[in-house]
DNA sequence: CTCTCACGATAACAGCGCTAACACTGCGGA
DNA sequence: TCCGCAGTGTTAGCGCTGTTATCGTGAGAG
């Protein structure tokens, strides 16, 4: 038999599939849990530092699933992933997300400095392959912010706000201009892999090449100019 | 005298200057406005009702704030602009903040329609100018999802997400993605705004210009080209 | 005048978070 | 063996909450 602690816990997380954190009842939670009603408090004190305790075992599952991702040699490509992956996982558990990422009153959940650690070690493997163009730390509070935005709004206003577009749209700017990494945007296509060019080779990444710069007036005069938009 | 219906919301909006949503009791609400108990029920059914009305009062305010921006000629920098006041509003109203954009239960406030319609309007106006890079509805949706994350995270993290710098950040990113109105950036300088031109002649927004392309090979071979990065 | 209807006051209900008081268990030390 | 003790279950209760029923008022419409 499990320890009374954990069994509270655990019909708390199963509650949370549910229901949201605000409308489960610490009387439900006892019956599930087969407690008595002391033992909440005796536990965690509060309710407040029960639901904590549910948002911080939230975050190991979070960080869990991040975990699982492999790293790959692109890093960039690595923050990507991860991001699809947070994503997810606030679309599987709504209420959770919620409880993890907007705590009510002023008891935060601990985990989220782990959280930021870890975004934090993926942003600073960027900088190590020389494709990071901020801080560490500005770079991953700009890309978590940007991703419980995108999450938030996917949560609250679902018929609104629930395209994946969206998620993919927000991802790809904030990791771009964050890593100088621009995602091929078929609007533009073959230009701002020109343009791209011109950057690295102008910002020293890669040598002032002469003979590149010929290839690349050449194929400014070429065909196919993408008409413009109307 | 004022009717009921006003001096109940306006007491309800005093309280949010304060305190969060959920701390409030209809009883506190009810002897602030010199009301009965039943009027609230008897104006908005139920609480949720209350709470809804007033995050659509709160939006009212909130889009109030955004028509004082006069519009330039520069609908990009307005755009910027928006994001500011939105930021601003979030933290001036806190509580309200979180009303309107994270609401519990099924309720959500009709006003938030009214926003998305005026920053597509102010997304059409940066297409009308040729300055978009996308849909007009997506551009608004990834705005308004990024916009809202950072103001979240400085709301319910501000210790470590008040930065801020984090705000601007992103704030370039996504609009600076969608309308591909790169930001001078200091790192990069004057390569990003030669790189910008050339995206520009590409994608036919100016007319491909041979003189303008020898200015620009010349600005390429020329001196001062900022060291590599270390 | 009477009828109606919006508003005010009072009281009650069930449910909530939370606490006090007490009984029971198992376990190590004297 | 007995004691103390820490962890756990049981019951009852407090004050507060959202919500509703009931009744009374007073002003305007017919």
């Amino acid at each position: 038999m499990s320890t009374a602690r954990e069994r509270i816990l655990e019909a708390t997380g199963e509650l949370l599939a549910t229901k949201d954190a605000l409308a489960i009842s610490t009387r439900a939670i006892c019956d599930r849990a087969k407690v008595g009603m002391p033992e909440i408090y005796r536990q965690f004190g509060d309710k407040q530092g029960l639901l904590t305790a549910a948002a911080d075992i939230g975050f190991e599952r979070f960080l869990a699933d991040k975990r699982r991702n492999p790293l790959t040699d692109d890093p960039v490509a690595d923050l990507r992933t991860a991001w699809d992956s947070h994503v997810g996982f606030a679309l599987r558990n709504p209420h959770l997300y919620r409880l993890m990422f907007t705590p009510t009153g002023d008891a935060k959940p601990q985990a989220i400095h782990e959280a930021r650690a870890i975004l934090l070690k993926a942003v600073e493997r960027c900088r190590d392959a020389g494709r990071l163009r901020t801080t560490p730390e500005l770079a991953g509070q700009t890309i978590l912010s940007a991703n419980v935005g995108v999450c938030m709004m996917a949560l609250s206003f679902p018929e609104l706000f629930g395209d994946p577009a969206i998620s993919g749209s927000v991802r790809d700017a904030v990791i771009g201009k964050i890593t100088g990494d621009e995602r091929e945007d078929t609007r533009i296509g073959p230009a701002t892999v020109l343009a791209q060019a011109l950057v690295g080779t102008l910002t020293g990444s890669a040598p002032l090449d002469g003979a590149a710069l010929d290839r690349l007036t050449g194929a400014l005069r070429g065909p196919d100019a993408p008409p413009s938009e109307p």
